[in-house]
Order: structure tokens, then C-alpha cells, then sequence
RNA sequence: GCGGGGAUGCCGGAGCGGUCUAACGGGUCAGGCUUAGGACCUGAUGGCUUAGUGCCUUCCUAGGUUCGAAUCCUAGUCCCCGCACCA
């Protein structure tokens, strides 16, 4: 065919709607997403984190991270993997029991309202899920197996309850969680400060992985930064632990830096230490008392903002080397459970205690000097490394040295010895709030704690319940009076229910065996899919998620569920998708942008296309209406293209192209390289497009290539040029590297260059002499003659252009321009 | 404070030692097509210069390494993100 000459107005021929409509009805009808165990195929899994459904349903953001999954796993089909790619809720969250309180609709139903939307959407922006693996937590048949976890994780000892702060709105009588705290104060009422409240909590010993944890990350193939994250989470610090003497009794402290003993001039304890009232004198109790309160009007967010702050609480500490006695405070800036909840303090060498010490007007003791010169004055602490002073037999010696020796001298004499720490805490499961997986423990006055037995489970929540104050389990009788399992005498259920990380830190295991209701999933299929092949979701869930993940797949093999160390083999990090303002996208600010709207508009292939063309899908973007039109446009010349092509022979130059594009878009798209898979994609049409016929084969495999991205118009042209079946599961093209001939590409590029050079000499004899050339004469090398295609080149200057081999004696050459002629570099005369 | 990532032409965004005035898209301008507009097509889009040439100036700023730097190093400025009193 020719060029597409203008007047054609596609707009009114393309009803992209009712394309997408057919499709998405016929892919679901046919359930060609669906997959089964297959041991003669390769599998692949495909995963992207589950979304949270809330009531404001999906925006343009989520249809730019979803996309960029489905057309890995699109691809990944058409190359012949078995592809896993499922989708679910994580139905459990505060949102729904704010709704709860504040608009009075049953959590249940606003949850179910929330996926029905999502459910909808994500179908009508043309994703391949595998529906019938469908998982929502928030129903029994899933929440059960958290139970059935948290038990068997009560039976290894990697669950265990203790004390632990928490955020209490004494108007609301209930515990909030970070997200109600606003500015020290509830959420529901902005004249009442947030206490913090010692609660007995569950908690989950994700420490005892802690350094299997960091070891592995260099197993995966993740991003690096959030490789880093971890690292900096997990936070493992060798030190020396040293015993201090107080009140006869053994205290620990961790320090990294032994090397300061000698200028301990006091101690701090945390104010949130569990025992602290210990170490309080009678006279002082008061004082302590006064400092405690203070504290607890200050939200956890302020805590960090705070300046040093103390109370001598009346005991002394007896350093362990120099048998001197100093004064132990409990401050504000110690961490509780970090270490031993107890530092000891130098004020010469850490900035904190210097602050601490100025303040209190505590004894600075400089014990290392700079290795050059000595310090006199201090305005800070001294934090580099130097030599020992007044420091008895270490005098004299480098300091970094040193941490060695007095660690060494320390164990001998059994004072103290070398540890590893981590910043990792234990994971605090327990959530006092109604929407969440009820923790399956029941309390005996006899037997005590006393785990739900599992034939017993699920702990179903109570349907009917009232809002109100407090978490609304604690009120509802039928749900917490129970009998003990153990002696049937008269019991308590826990009322706690689990943090929602709980659910989302083995959904991945349950897609693939949804309807197991014997187990939580059978170990032969997981021995088929696990792990992920390739995990997508945004970097917000680098530390908690990722972590909880993680420590799960370890506690799981652990008891003989798993065989592998690592859930996510490859994690892809999305970008962010901007409103056209460059803002976050938000209702308050009014930048939402509706997948509804751009697929009336556009059509979702368009969108698709141009989110992800935008630039590299790791990288944050905005949205633009200008931008979307450029995808548009493709989008339209392809199927206008299509309807008009003539089918024949392809040449050498397209099968050049084509094979070329096969293989560097396969790559591309491997390696998330959309944007470049795009570029590539539209150089080929371009090519395509100026030819006069092209095999159908070969366009159906430009159909092909543009298929993950554009699904639903290939589905379409796919039907249209009568093949068969579904262009969704079609066979990916293979490239012919044979095709692929670089001459071509060069003489291509011969092309481009002559059009440049003969548009300069009209623009110069233009502006020069005033002449509109109107013919073309270009002389090339006789080897060359064959290189140029003459027509095209005519086509495109929209002039007459003749063409000579420089030894044709008969060619027409008034000014011997044919002397300039050069390889690759044809002589040109115009008049 | 600590840790990570950035700054590219009118805009978005590639490039990450030579092939770079710098992919691709958007915008703008010129020409074509068209009754006109839209759509579509062709080309231009740092400056000067030239029958297709050559030169100069550009990739946050200032230095440096190199035969050669948008790309590597050093210092600085600004921006984004994560952790945040972790002893």
C-alpha cells in the first residue's frame, strides 16, 4: 500500500470499548488464563502484591503497576511458560472498620463492596488473571490457616506474649494505631492527647532469623536499594556486652565502643525499660514518677523529636574495670529494646551523653586523645579514633586496637563478652481492633494460656457486633466466653486479632491451592511453583512486608512445609504514577485520574501503551493528556494499517526489521525494558507501513509483539486477518537471525543521510538564489546503484529525483556533480 | 545525623568514556494535502557558516583524570526517598 493518505477518521470507526468489552468476555468465557500443575511445561509465577480494597476503587496509578505485570506474564505465555498469575484482597484493614464507626456499615459489607469494584476494573483494564485462583482474606476459609500458623508457631516457640506500649485514646476507651494518632492526638477527637499504655501483647520472634534474614539478601535478585534497606533494618553491630554491678545485682549493657570504658561517667536506662522501678530509690521515686508522666503525653512520632531528657534515679553503677560508682539516670533518648535497654554513658566520646552531661552537669572524662595533639576544651564529643589516656594499662594504645583487647580482657575475667545485635525487632502481631484474623488463643483461670485446638478452628469473628468503644470483640459475650479446651471449665477468647501482615505473608502460597480446605496448601504444588519467579509491587514494603514475607518462607520450611530459604526470587520495584500537576495522585488534590475516563477516551490499549512508554516502568511518571495522544496515534495507524495492507511477500529490508525487532524486543521486555520494547515497536511500523505488501505471517507476528502490551486490538486484528484462536496464547515470534542483514540497515541509513544532504542543498540554493529546485540528480558509485530506493526517495522529498551510476556516460550532469560522489556518499545536482 | 538515588535541550525522558547536538514521545515552527479546519504526510527545532561543508557553544556549578567526558574522580549547590537518639 501507499501511504495512509489523510481522511480517514478512524475515531468514529474504532469503538475501543466494545473491541475491549468482546475480549475480556471471550478470554473469560474461554478461561484461557486459567492454568493447572503441568510437569512437562515450565512454569513461571508471575506475582503482584495484593491490593488493599478500598472503597475510592482503582486510579490510572494501579492500572500503570498492574500493566506492567501482565504484560511480563502475557509475554512470558506466549513464550510457553506455564504462567501463574493470580490476583486477590487483602481484605483485612483499618479502613473498613473506620467506615464501621464513622458511616455505620458493617465492615464485611464495605470490604465486599470495595473488591466487587476492584474486581471490575482490573478486568476491564485487560489483565490476565487467572480468576478462579482467586483469594480474599478477610472470609474464614482463608483467615483459618493464619490461625493454624499462629499455632504452629506457638508449638516452635516463635510466638510469645509480653508488654509492650501502645496508643490509648481514653475517650474512645481503645488502642489506636499510628495511622489514628495525628499530631499526639486521636483521630476521632482533636482535643484528646494520645497516652501510651503498657498492654500484654503477642508477639511473633521474627529475630530468630534475624541473621539468616541479612545473609540471604544476597541471594536475591532485587533491586539494590531495597537490598540496602534491609540490610539497614536487620542492622547487625558486633559489640561487647558488659556486666555492670548495681545494687548488687548484674546489669548488661551492649557497647561498640569498649575502647571508652575508662571515661563511664554515668548510666542511662530507658524510661520505657520494663524493669526500671528496680533500680529507683524510695527518695527518688517521685521524682521518676513525675519524669514517667511527662513521657506518656507524648505520642511515640514526638518522642523522636525530643530533646535529652533524665532523672537521676538514686542508684549507682560500679564499672566492672575501674570499680568506680556513677550515677544511673533513665533517660528519654535510650531505646527499650534495643541491647539491654541500658547504655553506659561516655560523654567525652558520643555525642548524646555529652549532651546528657552538659545538661545534668555530669563529670566529662576524656580518655582518648586525637593521635595528633591533645583535646582540652571540648565543644562536642569526640567521636574519631586516637589513643588511650587515663586508662590504666591501655594507655598508649590506638583505640581501634584497643576494642580487642579490653573485649578479651573482659571475657577472661568474665565481666563481659562479645555479641552481635540487631536494629530487628520482634514482630508485634497483636491489633486490638475487631476486622482482622482473630488470634486463636483462649484464657483459663486454671490452665492458663491455652491454644484454640485445630480442629476446632476457625475462630470465626462474630458477624453481629456494635461499634462503639473499645474493640468491639471484648464486648460481644457469645464470642469471648468459652470453655476451656483443655479442663471445660469457664474461659476467655483473646480478643486481639492479627496485624493484616500476617495475611498478606503467605498469600502467595494459597493462590495455587485456593480451595484446599484440609490444608493450608498442598506441599507438592508448591513443590511446582514456589518460589516466585517474579514479584512487582512499589517500594513502600521494602522493610515490613518483604521482611515478614520472608521470615515466613524460613519458618515454614523450618516445620517442614517448604523446601526452599526464599519466597520472591526477583522483585521489580514499579515507579510511581504522578498526576498531570506532577503531585501524588489524590482525591483531595483533585489529580485523580480515572482508568474509566482515558478507556472512553483513548481506549485502555492506548493507556496501557503510553504508561509505559512514558519512561523506564522502575521510575516515577506523570500523567499527561497531551502525551497519550503520540500512543494514540500508533495505536490508530496500526488498525487502520491493517484494514487497508496488502498481503504478499514481505521484502528483505522489512524481514530485516522484523527479525531485528523480534529479538531486541524479546530482550527488552525480559529485562522491563517497556519503554524501549515501544520505541522499537513503532520503528518497525513505520517500516512496515512504507512497504507496498508485507506476508501475513510476517504481520501477524507484528501482531504478536504487540499483543502484551496492547492486548485487546491484537485480539482484534488477530481475528480480523482469520487466525486462529487467541493471539493471547499464540506462539511468541522466533527471530531468524538469518534475516538479519546489517547491510541493509546501512543502506537505510545511506537513505536518511542523502535526504538530509539533498534537503540542505535545497535550503541553501533557496535562501541563496532564490530557486525552488524542483529536480533531483544523484550520481552514486556503480556498486552502490542498487542501494537506493529511488521511488521511495521521491515519495519522500515530494520532488522528482533521477538517479545515475557516476560512469553512466550518458548521464544528465551540467555541473560535474558527479566528481563529489563518495562511498555512501552519492553526488547531488539540483535545479 | 546515617544510608540510598537524582539534576540532560521548550517539556517528559533515553544515554552513562569516542559513533553525542544527544534515542523516543510531546510541544512549537515551516511545507504538503485539504474549500477551510481537524486528521494525516514531510521536514526543521543551540549559534554561526556552507550547494550537501566547516567551526564554536551545550547535558546543575567549579576543578581534575584522559589522546578524548553528558558519561569517570574530587568538592560544592539543589531535589527526592528510606531509617532515624540503635549506644
Amino acid at each position: 500500500m501507499k501511504k495512509i493518505d489523510g481522511a480517514i477518521n478512524i475515531e468514529e470507526k474504532i469503538n475501543f470499548s466494545q473491541i475491549e468489552k468482546k475480549w475480556q468476555k471471550r478470554w473469560e468465557e474461554k478461561k484461557i488464563f486459567e492454568v493447572k500443575e503441568n510437569n512437562k511445561k515450565k512454569k513461571y509465577y508471575v506475582l503482584e502484591m495484593f491490593p488493599y480494597p478500598s472503597s475510592s476503587g482503582l486510579h490510572m496509578g494501579h492500572a500503570f503497576n498492574y500493566t506492567i505485570g501482565d504484560i511480563q506474564a502475557r509475554f512470558r505465555r506466549m513464550s510457553g511458560f506455564n504462567v501463574l498469575y493470580p490476583m486477590g484482597y487483602d481484605a483485612f484493614g483499618l479502613p473498613a472498620e473506620n467506615a464501621a464507626i464513622k458511616a455505620g456499615e458493617h465492615p464485611l459489607k464495605y470490604t465486599e463492596n470495595a473488591m466487587k469494584n476492584y474486581m471490575r476494573q482490573m478486568k476491564e483494564l485487560g489483565l490476565s488473571y487467572d480468576w478462579s485462583k482467586l483469594i480474599i482474606t478477610c472470609y474464614p476459609e482463608y483467615y483459618k490457616w493464619n490461625q493454624y500458623f499462629f499455632l504452629k508457631f506457638f508449638e516452635k516457640g516463635l510466638v510469645y506474649k509480653k508488654k509492650s506500649a501502645v496508643n490509648w485514646c481514653p475517650k474512645c476507651q481503645t488502642v489506636l494505631a499510628n495511622e489514628q494518632v495525628h499530631d499526639g492526638k486521636c483521630w476521632r477527637h482533636e482535643d484528646t492527647n494520645v497516652e501510651i499504655r503498657q498492654l500484654e501483647q503477642w508477639f511473633i520472634r521474627t529475630t530468630k532469623y534475624a541473621d539468616e534474614l541479612l545473609k540471604d539478601i544476597e541471594k536475591l535478585d532485587w533491586p539494590g536499594r531495597i537490598k540496602i534497606m534491609q540490610e539497614n533494618w536487620i542492622g547487625k553491630s558486633h559489640g561487647t556486652e558488659i556486666d555492670f554491678e548495681i545494687n548488687k545485682e548484674k546489669w548488661k549493657i551492649f557497647t561498640t565502643r569498649p575502647d571508652t570504658i575508662y571515661g563511664v561517667t554515668f548510666m542511662v536506662v530507658s524510661a520505657q525499660h520494663p524493669r526500671l522501678m528496680a533500680l529507683v530509690t524510695k527518695e527518688k521515686k517521685k521524682d521518676v514518677e513525675e519524669f514517667l508522666r511527662r513521657l506518656r503525653g507524648v505520642s511515640e512520632k514526638e518522642l523522636e523529636e525530643l530533646e535529652k531528657d533524665g532523672v537521676f534515679t538514686g542508684s549507682y553503677a560500679i564499672n566492672p574495670l575501674t570499680k568506680e560508682k556513677v550515677p544511673v539516670y533513665a533517660g528519654n533518648f535510650v531505646v527499650a529494646d534495643y541491647g539491654s535497654g541500658m547504655v553506659m554513658a561516655v560523654p567525652a566520646h558520643d555525642q548524646r551523653d555529652f549532651e546528657f552531661a552538659k545538661k545534668y552537669k555530669i563529670q566529662i572524662k576524656i580518655v582518648i586523645h586525637p593521635e595528633k595533639g591533645r583535646l582540652d576544651k571540648l565543644n562536642g564529643a569526640f567521636i574519631e579514633p586516637g589513643v588511650l589516656v587515663n586508662s590504666e594499662k591501655f594507655n598508649g594504645i590506638k583505640s581501634q586496637d584497643v576494642i580487642r583487647e579490653i573485649t578479651e580482657y573482659l571475657t577472661g575475667s568474665k565481666l563481659g563478652r562479645k555479641v552481635v545485635n540487631y536494629k530487628l525487632r520482634d514482630w508485634l502481631i497483636s491489633r486490638q481492633r475487631y476486622w482482622g484474623t482473630p488470634i486463636p488463643i483462649i484464657y483459663c483461670d486454671k490452665c492458663g494460656v491455652v491454644p484454640v485446638p485445630k480442629k476446632d478452628l476457625p475462630v470465626k469473628l462474630p458477624e453481629k457486633i456494635k461499634f462503639g468503644k473499645g474493640n468491639p470483640l471484648v464486648a460481644n459475650k457469645e464470642f469471648v466466653n468459652v470453655k476451656c479446651p483443655k479442663c471445660n471449665g469457664k474461659a476467655k477468647r483473646e480478643t486481639d486479632t492479627m496485624d493484616t501482615f500476617f495475611d498478606s505473608s503467605w498469600y502467595y502460597l494459597r493462590y495455587f491451592d485456593n480451595k484446599n480446605d484440609k490444608m493450608p496448601f498442598d506441599g507438592k504444588k508448591a513443590e511446582y511453583w514456589m518460589p516466585v519467579d517474579q514479584y512487582i509491587g512499589g517500594a513502600e514494603h521494602a522493610t515490613m512486608h518483604l521482611i515478614y514475607a520472608r521470615f515466613f518462607t524460613k519458618a515454614l520450611r523450618d516445620l517442614g512445609f517448604l523446601k526452599f530459604d526464599e519466597p520472591f526470587n526477583k522483585l521489580f520495584n514499579q515507579g510511581m504514577l504522578h498526576g498531570a500537576d506532577g503531585e501524588k495522585m489524590s482525591k483531595s488534590k483533585g489529580n485523580v485520574i480515572l482508568p474509566e475516563e482515558v478507556s472512553n477516551k483513548y481506549g485502555m490499549d492506548t493507556a496501557r501503551l503510553f504508561l509505559i512508554s512514558i519512561a523506564s516502568p522502575d521510575k516515577d511518571i506523570a500523567w499527561s493528556d497531551h502525551g497519550i495522544e503520540g500512543s494514540l496515534r500508533l495505536v490508530k495507524k496500526i488498525i487502520s494499517y491493517s484494514g487497508k495492507a496488502k498481503f504478499g511477500k514481505t521484502n528483505k529490508k522489512i524481514e530485516h526489521k522484523l527479525n531485528k525487532a523480534i529479538k531486541e524486543i524479546t530482550e527488552d521486555i525480559q529485562n522491563y525494558r517497556y519503554n524501549f520494547a515501544v520505541i522499537k515497536i513503532r520503528d518497525l511500523f513505520e517500516a512496515i507501513e512504507q512497504e507496498s505488501e508485507i506476508s501475513k505471517n510476517d504481520f501477524a507476528s507484528f501482531i504478536k509483539l504487540i499483543s502484551p502490551f496492547c492486548p485487546h486490538i491484537a485480539e482484534e486484528l488477530w481475528e480480523k486477518l482469520a487466525n486462529k484462536g487467541f493471539v493471547s496464547v499464540a506462539d511468541w515470534p522466533k527471530a531468524d537471525e538469518s534475516k538479519v542483514d546489517v547491510k541493509l540497515e546501512e543502506a537505510e541509513k545511506n537513505v536518511e543521510k542523502i535526504i538530509g544532504d539533498i534537503n540542505n542543498v535545497l535550503r541553501i540554493i533557496k535562501e541563496k538564489q532564490g530557486k525552488e529546485g524542483s529536480k533531483i540528480y544523484l550520481y552514486v558509485i556503480p556498486v552502490e546503484y542498487g542501494n537506493y530506493n529511488v521511488e521511495l526517495l521521491s515519495k519522500k522529498m515530494n520532488k522528482e529525483v533521477k538517479m545515475f551510476k557516476v560512469n553512466d556516460s550518458k548521464k544528465y550532469d551540467p555541473e560535474n556533480k558527479s566528481g563529489k560522489a563518495k562511498p555512501g556518499k552519492p553526488g547531488i545536482y539540483v535545479e
